[in-house]
Order: structure tokens, then sequence, then C-alpha cells
DNA sequence: TTCTAACCGAGACGGTACGTCTCGTCTTAAT
DNA sequence: ATTAAGACGAGACGTACCGTCTCGGTTAGAA
């Protein structure tokens, strides 16, 4: 579905500009009309390109559009791999998740993430491929930065770190999703907080032992 | 887009056996075909209707699968609106998530729910009727368990609820969506503890206040 | 395959207007690019009409241009359904053959005419339906001179007049689809006469028992 | 267009071997799905000749075709370059005749021979060709059958020998290509009789320039 | 009870896009 | 330099649906 810059088979007789052409229209294509409305013969047309040079490579839409990603991601990628550490994890992941909100919020990325991520609910393959080259990469970004918080004892030490990420992005991916509320840099600063605060009261009164002080699980931390 | 009992001006001269086969159709066609090859003709030729009976009262097919959703949540939401209480909040959410783990997981709605969130997130006003009719009702139900928790001091009281609920929920509404990993009983508690007991270490309140003692990382901050 | 003015199970709901335009942009466009190149895309186009409009009513491109020619001679066979009569059956075949000749030279019928008969070639549907519709009309008057001819006597009775017909007629016809020589007023005239008279010598010396000394045809007025 | 033994231009570097590929396999398909349907990238296929090594030796399919034949011509015109002559050229006309429908029946021969028909018919430089290389020295063969019966006084000394082979031939191939009716040995018989015999009676050699009189036609010849 | 207006099933219509096929050109690698 | 192989831009194929538009045939209220 992707394309490395050598040695792969299906590098042998390729067009390379064709193909950057082809990615580059489907992500402009899919800006100006949304993924429903996006054609292989309008992406064709648009890149110069046969239609036929489209159905050669890509097994549908979906994946070109997987594949203008990839390029897009490989090209300001080459930069710095790795989340701010200032020492304070929370002021850090409050200063990430607004740069979060911030790109979610930005009107040129909005219609191609969307199309995207629905793609991906729709298509396990896509979803695989997305997770492994997409996901995976800045999800292990996360969780490094995590981890250093963990050792400098800043989360609790029994914590899943890919839980930990889970728990703080999805609220923000959700709400962009399904518009189930606004998404602004205070909503960040808030999931941050509950996030690693937890929802239960922090005082040490026994508080769920009023009300059925069973189930207790006193022993953590 | 929709349709009350009675007194609503589209009620007029509607036949509701058509509405119904439309609606029965469009929920039983995308379950099979997907959303993305479920077509009005199809709907109709199975519904045994003309095409313009779905076009007379329905703007899309989105709208048309939200109202079949509408249809079955009517028809088995007649019986309890409300979540377990136990009076151990704890206990309760993990039945609750681990019950919305089995939904997500079931077969007959995978399709047809992944097709209405998609809608979703490509059509505004659906998911604003989204929000009103299907999304906020059950948020409530949500809400006010965990108000009877905050009540109880097993929650804190500063928490905002719908937060809570988003902070609970999201995670598991991500990966199912997303794919990003197994969706299980086990994850749903997972995601219970972290939410309520948050990712920080319960034990030294002041542990963000000092960093680093431990394990080193001397070199930040 | 074709219609008439009504009452045909096919002319239930079909849109009069499209249908002409549909056949008049084809004897058009098969007159300006040839069959080879004759596309139902630019048919359709031409005639301002939706490509499954043609795939409904016709099976082939071939059929369309035969119901284009039939609707051309319905237009214009609504006058003369004889031929000339002047008593003369020499002259009057002659006079009929050249014009025969004409029409196949004329450079607007040319290729559409092309176009028909080599369609027959290839598609024994068509060539029956040819064969009814068009061919066998003409062949009728034409045989109708010829037995009137017959009737007094100026052609011999035995004769078969289908045959007849075919031996008058076949000759024109082959020159001009495989242009293996001219196709002149001369030649139609010398075709008649040798058609009319046989190649055989007319004088009633055995001509097949001895050689060559007949030479004659005094007869031949 | 075509191939000679040696020293034409295009033999130079010429692999004979592919070249009789293509021949052969062009042959084949168009007997298997006609003309119409052959393609160039299946004649390659089948050769297992690159597309290129057609193009780059013939300039359309009809000329692929037409080498194809000239080709097989080649390999069984070696024989006998004469019709039979027994001195009784009606008998011997109609040995050939009904020959020659038999050709005409032989399924094997019979869409390959409507394709170069029909090519010939659109394809002017083509029918030159064909006109040349493959029609003229068959018609040469037939016209001097015909002159040694014209120079034995069988046939009318002032007779076109081309148009007497014409007179014969047409009805034939007419009735072939264009499917009038049914292509039998009787068939050939009696245009055989017809064209030799005249249409007009035999008798009375005045019979067209008085009308009517007679109705009788008491024998021929 | 008749009239009449809207709804209904059916499906033709002008279109767009599909995914496939073939065209004729061009490029590559291997004789 | 020619070949087999096959990618390429181009564009027609025949199909599937789109959303609109009649067409008769119900089906209700309103007259």
């Amino acid at each position: 579905m992707t394309k490395q810059s050598k040695s792969l088979p299906d590098a042998g007789r390729r067009n390379e500009a064709s193909r950057k052409a082809i990615l580059t229209a489907a992500f402009d294509l899919v800006g100006e009309v949304g993924f429903a409305k996006l054609s292989i013969e309008a992406i064709a047309a648009r890149a110069g390109v046969g239609k036929q040079t489209i159905y050669r490579w890509w097994p549908s839409k979906g994946t070109v559009l997987f594949d203008a990603f990839l390029m897009l991601s490989e090209d300001h990628a080459s930069g710095d791999p790795a989340l701010p550490d200032t020492g304070d994890i929370e002021a850090d992941l409050k200063t990430v998740l607004r740069a979060t909100v911030d790109e979610l919020n930005d009107a040129r990325y909005d219609e191609p993430l969307r199309a995207l991520n629905t793609e991906i609910v729709h298509d396990p393959e896509l979803a695989a491929a997305y997770a492994e080259r997409l996901h995976e990469p800045m999800r292990r970004i996360k969780r490094d930065r995590l981890r250093r918080a963990q050792e400098a004892g800043q989360l609790d030490a029994d914590t899943d770190l890919d839980l930990a990420v889970e728990l703080l992005w999805s609220p923000l991916l959700n709400r962009w999703l399904q518009r189930t509320g606004p998404l602004t840099a205070e909503y960040a600063d808030r999931v941050v907080e509950a996030a690693l605060h937890g929802l239960r009261p922090r005082t040490e009164a026994a508080s769920h032992t009023r009300t059925g002080q069973a189930a207790g699980k006193p022993s953590r931390g």
C-alpha cells in the first residue's frame, strides 16, 4: 500500500512523480469536497494521471488518503520525535494536549483527518496499517514521556502507560469526532487534571467507607 | 427527520407501514453491506417501496439510519432508564462498562453502530440530532449515577460530571472505533480504576511538587 | 429493438424526444467518425441523454444504428412504394440501378451504410431484423416490377424472381463494399444487360458443342 | 504491411518466429472472439510477444489479420492455380461455385473471413492491398477459365469477363455476408444457370419490343 | 358520497462515478 | 538494436445509484 524510497518490490517501474501528484491531489480534494464526494476520477484528473495508475497501486480511496497522510507525516516528522519535558508532567501534558486541540481545530486538517478516521472505522486492514505506521509511532512518543514521569515518581508505578495515553487523549478525539462539546484549551487542561488526579476525592477520608465500605482497594499506592 | 406518535406536521397522510419497512430494511442492509455500499435504491427495493417515498421524508441515507436507530432504541428503552446502584460506584461502573463492551462487540450492532458514528463525524446536523435524541439521554443517565456517587462522597465534589463521563467512556469508544487494541472486560475494569484513582501516586500528595529523587532522571529540571 | 407509433409494450413510459435525439445523433456521428470509433458515450453526449437511456432500449450500437436507418426510411418511404414501369424492363432496371449507384456514391450515406452492412455481417440477430424490416420490403418492390415484366413475357417464366433480384443488385453492392472497381452508371447498365441476356451466346448454334465460331449476339436490340 | 521471403527493408533484424506467432495468434483469436473483440493485447499475450513488436510492424489489427490470411493462402496456394476445365463451362462453374459455397460455410473460416471482409469495407488502403494480393490472383484464375470458354464459343464474345466473374460470384458472397438466404449447392447451380442463360426468354428475340402477348414462355432453348 | 389532493409503487430520465479494459506510447533489462 | 514485459495517460465500456420527474392507482379528509 505504501512505497519506500527504494528496494520495495513495487518500486520496480513505478513513476514517482505520478505517485506524489496523486497523493497531493487526494489530500487537497478531500479538504475541498469531503471524503464522501471524493472520487478516483477527480483525483486522477487533478493529478493529470490515468485512473488505472491509481487502481494499479491502491485498492481503495481510503488507502490513497492514508498514503497521503503518510507522505505528509514523513515530510515534517524529520524534526523532533519527542514531547516536551520540563520535569512537570502535568504542565507538559497540558501543553501537548492544547497543541492537539489546536491541530484538531485547524480547518486545513479537519476534513482530511475526519476522512482518515472514519475510513479506519470501516476498514480493519487500513486500521492495522494506520495503527502501525501512524498511530503507534505517536503513541510511543507519548508513552516515553509518561515513562519518564513514572520513573520520576510523578505517575503511579503500576499504571499501564498505554491505558494512560488513552485516558488522556480519547476524550479529546471523541469530542472532536462526535462534536459532543466544545474542544478548547480549558477542556484539555481539565482532562489532564482529571486523568492525573482521578475522579475520587484525594482526601484520605475513607470516602468509600461510608456507603459501601467494601470493595475498598486501600492497598494501592 | 423523525416521526412522533401523533400531531406532527408530517404525520398527516403518512403510511406508517412503509416507514417501518424502510427503517427495518435500512438497518438490516447496513449490517449486510456496510454503510458505504448502502443505497437508497436497495432500501426501497428491500422495503417494497418507491424511492420517492424515501426522498419525500428523509434528506439523506444518514438520517434514515438515524431514525432506524431511534426506532430501535425506543423499542427497548421502555424499560429501566437508570444505571445500577449498589452503593459502590467502582463496582457499578465496572458492571456498566463491561456491558458497554459487550454491546460494542455484538456482531449484530457492530456495522450499524459504526455507520451511525461515522455519519455523525461528517454531518454536523445529524450530529446535533444524535446528541439530542440518543447521546444526551444516555449521558444524563450516566451523570445521574455519578451524581449520586458524588453526593455519597465517592467522587470528588469538584469534578465536572460530563467530563467524568467522557473520561470513562471515551477510551472504550475509541478502541472500538479505531481498533487500536482489544476491547475486553478487563480493559473496562482498568479504565474504571484508572479514571477513579488517577494516574498519579496517591500516597504523597506532594509528589508533583518535588522531582526525581527516585530512579534517576537527574538531568531534567 | 424498434418502436412503433403506439401500443408496443416498450412504448409504455418511453420518452420519444430522447429516442429521436439518440437516433439522429447516432446517424450523424457514424458519418463523422465511422462506426469503429462511434461510441455510446458520444451518442449520449450529442443527444443530451444519459447513457443508461441508450442501454435501456438497445442492446448494442449496431441496433441503434439500425433503428436510425429505420427512422430515416420511414420518413421518406411514405411516398412511392413502386419501381418505375415504362413497359421496358431493361430500360427501367437501368434507371433503378443507376439510382442505386448514385445512392451508394452519396457521401452522406456512405459511412452509415457501410456501418450498417458490416454490423449485419457479424450479428445474425441484427441481420434478421435488417432482412425483415429493411431488405425484404425493398426486395418485394423489386420483385413486383420483375413479376410484371415476367407476366409481360419480358422475363423467362421459370426464373426465380428472388434470384433475379440478387443477380442484378449483388454486383453493385459487392463493388461498393469491397471497392473492387469503379461504381458507375455504365457499370449498372452492363450489369443489367448481362443479367438479362446471359453470358452465353444467344445463337441457337449448339454453342457448347463446338468452339469459338460464334461471337454472335445479333438479336440484342 | 507485409513481409516477403527476403530483401524487403523491414526484413532487417526482424524476428521471424515472433511474426509467425503473431499471425497465428491473430487468426485463431478472431475465430474465437470475433473481430470486434479482438485486441492487440490479446494477440500479444497469446503470441508471447510484447505489444510493441506488433505496433512496430503493423499499423492496425486489420493489417495483422490480412497478413495472417496471406500467410495462410501462401501455405496452401502452392498447388494448382487453375479451375477445372472439362470443356463444359456450365458444369465446371457449378463445381467451382459449389466449392465456394462449401468454403464459405466452413465454420473454421467463417469468422476470420467475415472479419477480413468487413475491415476491407472500412479501410480503403487495406482494400487495395486485399485487391492486389488476394482478390486479384483469384479473379485472374476465374477469368482464365472463362476466357477459355469464350474462345470455345461457350460464352458471348463481347462479354466483359470481369463483369462475368462478378455476376457469378457476387450473389454468393452477398448471401453469405448478409445472410439474406440459405447458401446451398442448389443455389450455386441456379446462379450459374441464370447468369449463363440470362433472365430473358431465349425464344423470341423481339419479346421486349412488344408486350404481354405471351405469358407462355414454353421452353427455354 | 363524491370530489380532490396527497401519498403510494413503479420506474424512466439526465447524470456522475464506478472499476475494468484496451488503446498506442514510452521505459527498462536482458539478450 | 530488438525483444518481452509492462507502466503510463487516455478514454470508452457497461453497471450502479443518484435525485428528479412523471405515471396510474389508492386513500383520506373536505365538500
